[in-house]
DNA sequence: CAATAAGTCAAACGAACGCTTGAATCAGTC
DNA sequence: GACTGATTCAAGCGTTCGTTTGACTTATTG
């Protein structure tokens, strides 16, 4: 039990550091261990194996921000105000990008789109236990401002919304030399407006073409 | 010169399976090699080292989906009717979707993903030079039917799409099993009509709310 | 039929991997 | 100040990786 920054919290940091930069499966045990001035055994006495670890990166960013989503909506939903489309894609969509801020978290935010495309099944495991609670909530929550939309378009819509999320978000590097330094992921805020215009229109589409 | 299937084909075969199966880094040339009937050696001599071999599986799909794309915009550009929204945006997301009920080309839409993810320099630059001029080309052509838009938004809104779409593809058993088998993206029709739906909303979005 | 080129093969290379081990070190407790 | 549990350490385990090599087989050509 020390005082200073733990052996334990220096892994994860390396970890997701490098996970992001590297991606997961070509960063080795020993490169994190390096980085995060441990010795290569650390890993195994903390966490017991590399998967295990991996998931530690996952699980100690993705839970806070999950709940704080989870927290958004219930305030909106009892607030006294109307609840609007709006404030709901801003609960789900707002806390990983408004965490980009944080230095903590803005490494880890790169990495989310690695979760979806790396098959390791204990990542595949956690993914499902993260993520299947929270999206049947927010699922039961734009269905009550989307009364008239079948529930089919809205779990489509569901999906295209993480997909656009993600994709902006694991790499800004790539999204700014593509659009020539036009879009800037890490302006956070302009990257939430643009977003959640899209979304909220995506959402609110209908059968019929517009006017 | 051989008539019957070439060792060059049964590898970019074998290796574009298991990429899509277990990740390209998890993926090792002796797992290739048996599984294309081929000696070990076979991917150095055809192809020089692994990057070459993985950069010709996804270049052999890419060309043809992207060739596909421009000639569909053209037609439509130069057609009789008017160019809606709707066309163009089928032309971008039509052929990658389409193309799944094609067996040959299935998994390698499972591999999009990992395309974007995986921060191998090769695939990197693969990736910008593909889709650099695509891009800037379906932009002009979205410019022309959204002239209000203004062109910062216009960006975002394009890399919104690629997100959506790789991302409801690239992983259809995961989209099928968190939807309670609602949404199946392997339903190539209901899935073009579901996302250029939620497309075509998306981009009309203007600054005011829907009525 | 000899000569040349194209392609395949088994075997091995050094390097790196995840993981294990057992001794060394450090903190507290009696 | 010896004892105990928690942590760190250097070293090595067996395995697998991408790549190379040189001999071998097959087809083509003069």
């Amino acid at each position: 039990m020390v005082g200073e920054t733990d052996t334990k919290v220096r892994l994860l940091d390396a970890a997701e550091g490098l996970y992001a930069r590297d991606g997961i499966e070509a960063t080795s045990l020993r490169s994190i261990t390096s980085s995060a001035d441990a010795n290569l055994a650390a890993v195994h006495y903390h966490f017991g194996s590399k998967d295990t670890l991996t998931e530690a990166v996952f699980s100690r960013r993705l839970e806070p921000i999950n709940e704080e989503r989870l927290c958004l909506l219930e305030r909106a939903e009892s607030g006294d105000g109307q609840l609007t489309l709006e404030v709901i894609l801003d609960a789900f969509v707002g806390p990983p990008l408004r965490c980009s801020h944080n230095h903590e978290y803005a490494q880890f935010i790169r990495l989310m789109g690695r979760m979806y495309s790396e098959p390791s099944a204990g990542l595949q495991r956690l993914l499902g236990r993260q993520f299947g609670p929270l999206v049947e909530r927010f699922a039961a929550a734009l269905q009550k401002v989307l009364p008239e939309l079948p529930p089919v378009d809205l779990q489509w819509r569901l999906h295209f919304m993480v997909g656009s999320m993600v994709h902006v978000v694991s790499d800004p590097a790539r999204m700014k030399s593509m659009t020539g330094g036009l879009c800037d992921p890490s302006d956070v805020d302009t990257t939430t407006r643009q977003l959640i215009a899209f979304l909220t229109a995506g959402f609110r589409a209908t059968g019929e073409d517009g006017p």
